[in-house]
DNA sequence: AAAAATAATCAACATAATGTTTATTATAAT
DNA sequence: ATTATAATAAACATTATGTTGATTATTTTT
């Protein structure tokens, strides 16, 4: 997953395969893009495509992967730090992320992004935050579960917009709500 | 959208290649499909084919459009009627549709469907039973549209659970579960 | 700095799907 | 029965795909 181990024409190569793809990828769909665009874009000769990917999907998905692998090393770092951040300072550093990376998110977290793939990452980010994970009483485990599936989605549908919007709202405001909303959703049921 | 003015022969064309569009569907993604094969497990001329779409996505986006119809249709049926339905019991008939047309919506509702398409059915769907829209007060319009998104998805991520999951919960387990998610959201803010 | 290892390029190739056209056949509507 | 229309069949040029082998360029190792 990681390049590090790759020489640097390996590493160029990669880079500018992602960066003609991503290019080509905000003006029109997957379905719409060849191997041969996104080579000739980037200035690669088609063979050496074949030789990393097998075609515009794996590359989708190898990109994804690092979006996921980023992420992951971001919230580590607050995790494992001194800061010692609170939920709600934590979700919003998320937000602050997505902004730093919107391009990338915007393909890759909006509507036309793979739904697959978001929900992986949403309940990655959602199981590093809460812990307490459904313990509200008198709720059952399969409503439990549903609140769970709610949740993340529900919370997806939230950035979606936000990236939509172009971002206005502050990280603050948004992690303040959406920490509101999901701490808030099992009690709805309790009383 | 309806083909209510075509004739038998181009009823039956339609018919055919939706079907064989379906079947392949379910095995694979539609990336992986061809017109070709459409066209063979169809028994349809591949001519044929371009003279009533201009290819697999244009013919998905027009079944797409006919579920969003005959839903529409279906909750109509159930609006003007003598039945006068409360809001659960209507949900509740939403979730015998999506069971009585599983296999459809499993792939048109899915993780691997659209999700543009699934935000617009979703939308129509509340709309048509929620029609005290945002209106908890102390609640801002921007939190308010926030909140709209969030329950517009978080109701799709219940739904897709409950098709993966076979579809095992009664409809009026759904129904009460979402009604009282959906309209206890905003009264998480309130408090 | 030279040698060895590895990656990218180039050109060629067979294969397959695409999109279009024209003449012909089959079916439906009037 | 006549007319209109749809589907078929066959052919065609075009394009993307995936693979190969020889050559060139770059990086790493010694």
């Amino acid at each position: 997953m990681k390049s590090e181990k790759d020489d640097r024409r390996v590493k160029y190569t990669k880079m500018v395969l992602k960066e003609s793809f991503i290019k080509l990828l905000s003006h029109k769909d997957i379905s719409q893009i060849t191997i041969k665009e996104i080579c000739e874009d980037a200035d690669i000769n088609r063979a050496t495509f074949y030789a990393h990917y097998s075609d515009q999907y794996d590359l989708m998905r190898k990109i994804e992967n690092e979006l996921f692998e980023n992420v992951s090393v971001y919230i580590e770092e607050y995790t494992r730090n001194e800061a010692n951040l609170d939920r709600v300072e934590m979700v919003e550093k998320i937000f602050v992320y997505l902004k730093q990376n919107a391009q990338l998110c915007r393909l890759f977290l909006g509507e036309r992004g793979d739904m697959e793939f978001q929900k992986r990452i949403m309940t990655f980010i959602y199981e590093k935050n809460i812990d307490e994970l459904m313990n509200a009483e008198g709720v059952s485990k399969e409503t439990a579960e549903y609140i769970y599936a709610f949740t993340i989605t529900g919370c997806l549908g939230a950035i979606q917009k936000w990236l939509d919007d172009g971002m206005k709202k502050s990280p603050r405001f948004m992690s303040e709500m959406l920490v509101k909303l999901a701490g808030g959703l099992p009690e709805v049921f309790v009383k």
